[in-house]
DNA sequence: GTGGCGATCAGAACATCGTTCGTGACAGGT
DNA sequence: ACCTGTCACGAACGATGTTCTGATCGCCAC
């Protein structure tokens, strides 16, 4: 009948040490919960009162803590960019390095849907963040990239890698959640393609399987390697060194 | 006393031909009014309220002619399109048509602030689109990119394009507006950088002047010339052509 | 000319949201 | 033992998108 973990204690047991006995909710207990409904049902769950409802208080006192919405959001972001693997730099293999961290990266960002769309609204700061530039910026550097070059591909790499993992969640939200959802939305489209007159759109319609094929993952590293090698286009070339840019 | 614009019609001057005394109210007035909107005070400004308010009518009454706000965007969204100039296709230009074309795009999506996130969330089919993606594929078949690569091409530019004037708006969002603002921000991140402590991250405090130089423009256009020399890489070499993708 | 019908309009309401106000309770310093 | 200031939180404000329910209007058959 009675649930053992709700029942509160016994008003004869005070706490010694004057423990107190209101729950002491803080800035790190606001984020683990805001996390945990995040990963469970995505952004759209993530209110202010839904957290405040888990926490078992009102929506008000989670702004004692906390500045904003936004701010809540700004704690969840650098807590995930946490989550980033680095690699370390190795000289002949900048380039698998840079696809893979980007591929490492989307999955990550899409581990916690909806999220990317809160960290494309600033540049990256935080102590988390900051040691992944470093680490990327490192690749870069090893791999003979000159400066000018390698401080904007960051910021092009990250907004890419982004805007990749934030396009997934919209489609999610549309509705095409499953491998299957999505699949079935591409047939559409390809019957769609195939149905358009080809005296107006001839190139559409003769191509139609070189656009609707592949799945995201498959997109996503053609736009990492898209990136690298127009990268590797500026770097000159070290004696010894192949790296097959013109295929 | 009396407003001009606001008294009624006298009851006695009944327009003749029955003409409707009512604002008649279309799908494509409520898309102008819309737009209208969006461009003065963008895309956070614009509720179906608002419309309907513009309109002197309510809420309710839009929603017979637009099913429901998605709607709306997608019809604003294949507005937009259409102000997109397609190039003629070059074959010995495609590389800085492509890059144009990017750069044009940014422009007429960042003239209607805020939209480019509604245009991430589907892949557009509306007839602007297509003439778009037809024209844009042209473009990169004259160039002797081989099918499977210009498909997929296709969509990362967009995605790049849109994720860029998306970022826009929302720093725009956050109090960056104008240019002057911008620099400042920038200006903050610069000093931040210098203040890092150099044990811990020697590549960053080493090259700060490349990270946070350029403006907006400077970066999507290095971003764009990435993903076309990356796709040069793939384009076999036609006799008599110098793509310049070494160094 | 007139009656009726279907499309169109719009007021009110519902369930949300982020955020703020004001009040209450508790802990520690004096 | 009182006082003070910080923290907690119910209630409320002004929004939002959307739906329900009538009311109203124009057109067409008769």
């Amino acid at each position: 009948m009675t649930e053992a973990t709700e029942i509160p204690p016994p008003p004869w047991r005070r706490p010694k040490k004057s423990t107190r006995q209101r729950r002491p909710l803080s800035q790190e207990l606001i984020v683990d919960t805001a996390m945990r409904i995040l990963d469970a049902e995505g952004l759209d769950a993530l209110s202010m009162r839904r957290v405040a409802l888990e926490l078992q208080t009102g929506p008000a006192s989670l702004y004692a803590h906390v500045a904003n919405k936004d701010e809540l959001l700004e704690l969840m972001i650098d807590r995930i960019t946490g989550e980033l693997d680095v690699p370390v730099p190795d000289p002949d293999r900048w380039q698998e390095q840079i696809v893979e961290a980007g591929m490492e990266a989307h999955r990550v960002w899409t581990r916690h849907p909806g999220i990317a769309r809160a960290a494309l609204a600033n540049i990256p700061l935080g102590p988390n963040s900051l040691r992944y530039s470093e680490a990327l910026l490192s690749v870069l550097r090893a791999g003979g990239v000159p400066d000018e070059r390698a401080g904007w591909f960051v910021d092009r790499l990250s907004l890419y890698v982004l805007a990749d993992a934030f396009e997934d969640s919209l489609h999610h939200e549309r509705g095409r959640r499953t491998e299957e959802d999505a699949r079935e939305y591409f047939e559409q489209v390809r019957t769609y393609f195939h149905s358009l007159p080809p005296g107006r759109f001839p190139v559409i319609t003769s191509m139609v399987d070189a656009l609707v094929g592949g799945d995201g993952d498959e997109r996503l590293r053609y736009g990492l390697e898209l990136l690298v090698r127009g990268l590797a286009s500026y770097v000159p070339d070290r004696p010894g060194t192949s790296t097959g840019q013109a295929g």
